[in-house]
RNA sequence: UGCGGAGUAGCUCAAUGGUAGAGCAGCCGGCUGUUAACCGGAAGGUUCUGAGGGUUCGAGUCCCUCCUCCGCAGCCA
């Protein structure tokens, strides 16, 4: 009987039968005339056992000439041991080498920042990058599983733009034949444009913003899941924001508990991310960080105030009702004091900062070219944009959320440039 | 852009102003249950410590300039 080919995930089906493998060679150790060899097939990693006295001179001997990273396919018997990491392993039969690898740049040791992101491509290899590569596909998943169900349709937007939705500073520009185009840094208007087609829209994709930040938190190019809600006032939007990101955090907790051990993640804190989550206003937060980060009305927030305002509190937070002046133009002053706007901050607990901005849109027409004007932006180039007021314009409200932030968060990583497969970071875009 | 930190072997790091070292990887050899295995051996730095000046009898080490990288701030998700 031909022996089945399998995978390392699926492994603990095939206890005691004969089994192909086909994968990598994280690690090999030796011990006189055994082997053990730690293969590595993108499902997970299995140790496999060749015993001196099992295989041909020639299949032993081709394991003491394997390096690192070489692939391999190897067929063997699946036996239940508890010395094997996983409780289970391969007492192999024959091996077969697919390529020997050149001395491989990562070694099982420690590496620095630097030398592992110009390695990128390799170090996506190891277990802690599986470990953050699945958490992100099950926190993206679940976005679309939560909005779908939700009755919202995925309408994309586009990347290629031609002007800026808040101002030019911090856009990537490229040429569009005769003429400039930008790198979107939100879908957002366009969103709007979908909210008042489709009702309820999201789009998911790439933004890319050319801030010289240099920080734990930025990335340049980025992914962001921003819905839209025709008739959805501010409090209905709050409540979409706190559902959302309680359905991610229970589906990954759900899903991925291997994964957030093999990180150390401290579960406790992710546990208690359940709605409804608190909500703080503008004026309350200046109140809770009049002793540590004072602020004076009108200022906005930076990254300490953020932390410090998080700190009180063991689950995500909602801020809200900014000063208008330091928010975009397209925020609707609150009817009640036109002076603050109907925007919230979600702060992520433990200092991870902001994961989601959003809030209710400016719908009048009249005091949205007002906006416009105050900030700026050449009308010409929001024509589209205010035609949404003209025809048949209703309360709306929505927001945009950084995936890689929400990684970062669950997976309590230091650095957000884990968070994705290839980083595009300040002065750098290789690989 | 401002402030702070760091550049020494392929990698991670040592070296009071006094002859540049170790572990890992690679190479050679040993070991029948290893867990980032372990043990032994040889080698590995353009007379050399990111680059260029300076102080000194003597500089990886002290001073100046520049370059690169990292973190923080601003900006934001």
């Amino acid at each position: 009987m031909a022996p089945r080919l399998t995978t390392v995930a699926e492994i603990g089906r095939h206890l005691d039968g004969v089994v192909t493998l086909q994968g990598w060679l994280y690690n090999r150790r030796s011990s006189g005339r055994l082997e053990f060899l730690i293969i590595r097939d993108g499902t997970g990693y299995l140790q496999a056992v060749v015993n001196q006295a099992d295989v041909s001179p020639r299949t032993f001997d081709r394991c003491r000439e394997l390096t690192q990273e070489s692939a391999v396919r190897v067929e063997g018997v699946v036996r239940g041991d508890r010395r094997a990491p996983g409780g289970y392993e391969l007492a192999v039969a024959d091996l077969e080498v697919v390529a020997i690898a050149e001395p491989y740049p990562l070694t099982l040791k420690d590496h620095g920042a630097d030398f592992l992101l110009d390695h990128r491509h390799l170090w996506l290899r190891t277990p802690r990058q599986h470990a953050i590569m699945r958490v992100r596909a099950t926190v993206i998943a679940a976005c679309r599983e939560f909005l779908d169900g939700r009755g919202f349709l995925a309408v994309d937007t586009p990347i290629l733009t031609p002007a800026a939705c808040e101002g030019t500073t911090t856009l990537f520009e490229t040429a569009y034949f005769d003429t400039a185009a930008y790198l979107s840094q939100s879908g957002q208007l366009y969103n709007e444009a979908g909210a008042m087609a489709f009702g309820r829209v999201y789009c998911f994709g790439p933004t890319f913003r050319a801030e010289k930040s240099r920080t734990r938190r930025h990335l340049m190019e980025f992914w962001m899941v921003e819905p839209e809600a025709a008739y959805l006032d501010f409090e209905g939007n709050l409540a979409l924001q706190e559902e959302m990101v309680g359905h991610i955090v229970a589906k990954v907790l759900e899903q991925r508990r291997p994964e957030l051990e093999r990180l150390e993640r401290d579960t406790a804190m992710l546990e208690k991310a359940i709605p409804p989550f608190p909500r703080v206003s503008y004026d309350q937060a200046l109140e809770l960080l009049a002793a540590t980060e004072p602020l004076k009305w009108g200022e906005d927030f930076g990254a300490p105030h953020e932390v410090a305002l998080a700190a009180h509190f063991d689950r995500p937070v909602f801020v809200h009702r900014f000063p208008a002046a330091v928010k975009a133009f397209y925020m609707k002053p609150d009817p009640e004091r036109p002076e603050v706007v109907l925007g919230a901050d979600l702060l992520a607990p433990e200092g991870y900062g902001e994961i989601i901005g959003g809030g209710e849109r400016l719908a009048d027409y009249g005091l949205l070219r007002a906006r416009l004007e105050q900030h700026g932006l050449a009308e010409s180039a929001f024509r589209w944009y205010l035609d949404l007021r003209r025809y048949g314009s209703v309360p709306h409200s929505g927001f945009g959320m950084g995936v890689e932030r929400v990684v970062a968060w669950l997976c309590g990583l230091e650095h957000i440039r884990e968070a994705i497969p290839f980083p595009r970071l300040l002065n750098r875009i290789y690989p």
